[in-house]
DNA sequence: AATGTAATGTTATATTATTACATTTAGTAT
DNA sequence: ATACTAAATGTAATAATATAACATTACATT
């Protein structure tokens, strides 16, 4: 680990601001075009999940979220977070129990995640010919498959 | 879901004894191997995980293994865990927080977890080439992978 | 038998996630 | 505008998963 975490973000240097912005407006029109709502608690925590693309687990988000309402509960977050992983718009690192914002909502994408278990940064490869494989190994075991997960930990060329 | 979740076990039905003692013979010559000790407590928590194909949580095992011994803590169990994954004997299914036995823990092997919904029965498939793949990409991208963790959900041809 | 290391015992607590039910809010129909 | 309905949120409690810290015991080596 030459380089220290923050130095860059991801695999390059990149607008941040841009990112966020396109977020919220894919939250917007898939919200829109499924016709369900994207509320001020849910586009809150949407932001605060893509605010950086480190993974951030619920109660992370729950002490952040807290600072602009007191109130908010587990179950506030929780709620947010099904929500916004219903819509595609935030993934689960189950290797994590943590959460990242998806850069690519509006479009059919099968992904593997990237985790980088230095900075924590964690995003998004598409890997449709390796899913293409394994939904086709599985069904030669006669077995129907549903939800595919792959998670690869290692160091982010940052970190490395 | 059309035929019983234990009408068959795995795809095919199959002497289970032979898993057991299999998977018994493979630790006991592992932790040899390793020069590391296959405790009374290890190798009867490895005999709980093993005695079925169902990914368990550890806090089942923990009911189990109360039975026999009153005294058992979570952290009993946990430990027992993290030794016997460390060994490779037994893997995690991080999209279940539960445990299976691995049934080729000698041979070095690469493989996706199939997980049926219905029976929780899990099993491994070896799928190297889809690593190599995966890690060929990561590295494209300046990663340096170490872990890869391939989860598949769906329904066995049992329950589907 | 004395020693050092690994394993286990024991207590407590941290972390992650859900259930149940009450209340409020927002969209829809009147 | 008003009443209705369904969805969203508030609130409290608790379930489920996992680890930390330190004491004690067992085991292998000398």
């Amino acid at each position: 680990m030459n380089k220290t975490a923050d130095e860059k973000v991801l695999q390059q240097p990149h607008n941040h601001q841009h990112c966020m912005t396109q977020a919220l407006q894919s939250a917007e029109k898939i919200c829109t075009d499924k016709g369900v709502r994207l509320t001020a608690i849910r586009k809150r925590i949407l932001e605060l999940i893509c605010s950086s693309h480190k993974a951030i687990g619920a109660y992370e988000l729950l002490d952040l979220f807290r600072k602009e309402d007191m109130k908010a509960k587990p179950v506030t977050i929780y709620r947010a977070l099904d929500f916004l992983m219903e819509a595609g718009l935030v993934h689960k690192i189950e290797s994590l129990n943590a959460f990242i914002g998806c850069l690519q909502a509006e479009t059919q994408h099968q992904s593997v995640i990237l985790i980088c278990d230095n900075c924590k940064n964690a995003f998004e490869l598409d890997a449709s010919s390796v899913y293409k494989t394994i939904f086709a190994m599985s069904k030669e075991k006669q077995f129907t498959p549903t939800t595919l997960t792959i998670e690869l930990h290692g160091l982010c060329d940052s970190c490395s």
